[in-house]
RNA sequence: UCCGCAAUAGCUCAAUGGUAGAGCAACCGGCUGUUAACCGGUAGGUUCUAGGUUCGAGUCCUAGUUGCGGAG
């Protein structure tokens, strides 16, 4: 490392103990944006950094080897899911997640907070928890905040998140707050019960900021979670990116990502798109999870400096070239458009695998670039001249698709 | 050669004599803390041919063509 890159401001900052810390190495002159380094018991992570999802201990497609090889840094699994299958006791007995899915690098788990909250008419929310029934066989279950953390515990990941409740778009002040509120005294539940178990060598617990987008919420999140008895080792900014324009989005995240101490890891949570994560960055973001690169993949798109591509248009047939022309991925160094339209088209399994690790090594190294720019004073250069040529889907499309997906999963359930 | 059955979108098939549809395939778009190898959209037709009956025929009648089955 570099040391003279240490800004002497900020410093090595934030460590709970000898295996926790974070440090800035580098504040961008003209914009919010950082770069810093995160310590873990598993390792260290070079912030602003890509978290691939792999919610079922596994990055849907991908083996572990691909994972090393495309270097994703950390991965993200979740608490909701493993809870029900296969349990969190059992991954206790195998030896934790690291093991048991013999996964070497650092792991981060959602607390199951957003997933219990898609559920619907299958939850029941109250001041002390959730009652919820599981999507695969119905059976009644409860969380609440100190099961969630001891659920976390069991499963072993790195960094772990407070259980939350993730207000849908759009909610009216009223209820985002009275929801805010609850997450707040959940939030310092989850911190009471974590400090209380003895596991602070094990993992670290990050706080989530929630209050919709409504500024006046943001600000009494961030000022509840940031309160003395209240110093959490991260910060995350949940119930972002979940339908709102997107103009709402940036603005949001505009106003509240400044607001989180300096010296901690701020965290957007389930932001992916490349104009989204610079935009997280530009604003002083300095971890990111998306499903996006391995959901699109696994239907056929892929993520190009230019916007996407869509691997079953015909206009691909002949394509001898590779997805992204100079990408150094496994896939775009050993096979055609034409060859991956056609295993598309054929639905062959090989097709959804070569995909996704494209776009995961795509992001991987986007955060990589972006990261070396923020450190050689270039960032704002860096995101220009990446947005001159990136075609992005406008909002009205989205919308729209969005709605008609509503609409025809609600017309299956009927 | 005779008898029977069939012929509708690229494919497999719907359509009481009253506006020819579906599924799949094709083509296009979307997916943001994964209930997603998913969801949506577009295009596609001289209803085998030629006559006839009828206000009106994919549908009924006649002949032919092609295919399948049976008899010889």
């Amino acid at each position: 490392m570099d040391n003279s890159l240490l800004a002497g401001e900020v410093g090595p900052l934030g460590a709970a103990n000898g295996k926790f810390g974070f440090s800035l190495l580098k504040r961008s002159a003209n914009s919010e944006a950082r770069a810093g380094l995160l310590q873990t018991p598993h390792g260290l992570i070079e912030t602003p950094v890509f978290m691939p999802v792999g919610t079922q201990a596994t990055v849907k497609t991908l083996s572990r080897d691909e994972l090393i090889e495309i270097d994703a840094p950390i991965i993200l699994s979740n608490t909701y899911h493993l809870y029900l299958r296969p349990g969190s006791e059992l991954i206790a007995e195998m030896g934790g997640l690291h093991r048991f899915m013999n996964w070497p690098r650092p792991i981060l788990t959602d607390s199951g907070g957003f997933q219990v909250f898609s559920l619907g008419p299958l939850r029941k929310i109250d001041e002390d928890g959730v009652t919820f029934r599981s999507h695969l066989d119905g059976s009644s279950h409860r969380f609440t905040p100190e099961r969630v953390m001891q659920i976390e515990a069991e499963l072993g990941a790195d960094i772990i998140m407070a259980f939350d409740e993730c207000a849908p778009y759009p909610s009216d002040f009223t209820y985002t707050k009275a929801a805010l509120e609850r997450t707040h005294r959940w939030a310092a539940r989850c911190y009471t019960a974590h400090r209380e178990s003895g596991l602070w060598e094990k993992n670290t617990l990050f706080g989530i900021v929630q209050g919709g987008f409504y500024r006046e919420l943001r600000e009494e999140s961030v000022r509840f979670l940031t309160q003395g008895e209240l110093d959490f080792p991260g910060y995350s900014l949940g119930g972002m990116s979940v339908g709102e324009p997107k103009d709402i989005f940036y603005e949001t995240l505009a106003y509240t990502a400044p607001l989180l101490p300096v010296d901690k890891p701020r965290y957007l949570m389930g932001v992916g798109s490349p104009e989204d994560l610079l935009e997280g960055v530009r604003y002083g973001i300095d971890m990111f999870d998306c499903v996006l690169p391995t959901r699109i993949a696994r239907n056929g798109a892929c993520m190009v400096p230019q916007g996407r591509v869509n691997l079953r248009n015909a206009s691909l047939s002949r394509d001898d070239r590779p997805i992204q022309e100079g990408c150094g991925c496994y896939t775009c160094r050993t096979h055609s458009r034409a060859y991956l339209r056609h295993l598309f088209r054929t639905e062959e399994i090989l097709g959804l695998r070569l995909a996704s690790i494209h776009n995961v090594y795509f992001l991987t190294q986007l955060m990589r670039d972006i990261r070396q720019a923020v450190l050689t004073d270039s960032f704002e250069q860096f995101r220009l001249d990446f947005l001159e040529n990136f075609r992005t889907i406008p909002h009205e499309v989205r919308q729209h698709n969005r709605e008609k997906r509503a609409a025809s999963l609600k017309a299956k359930k009927n």
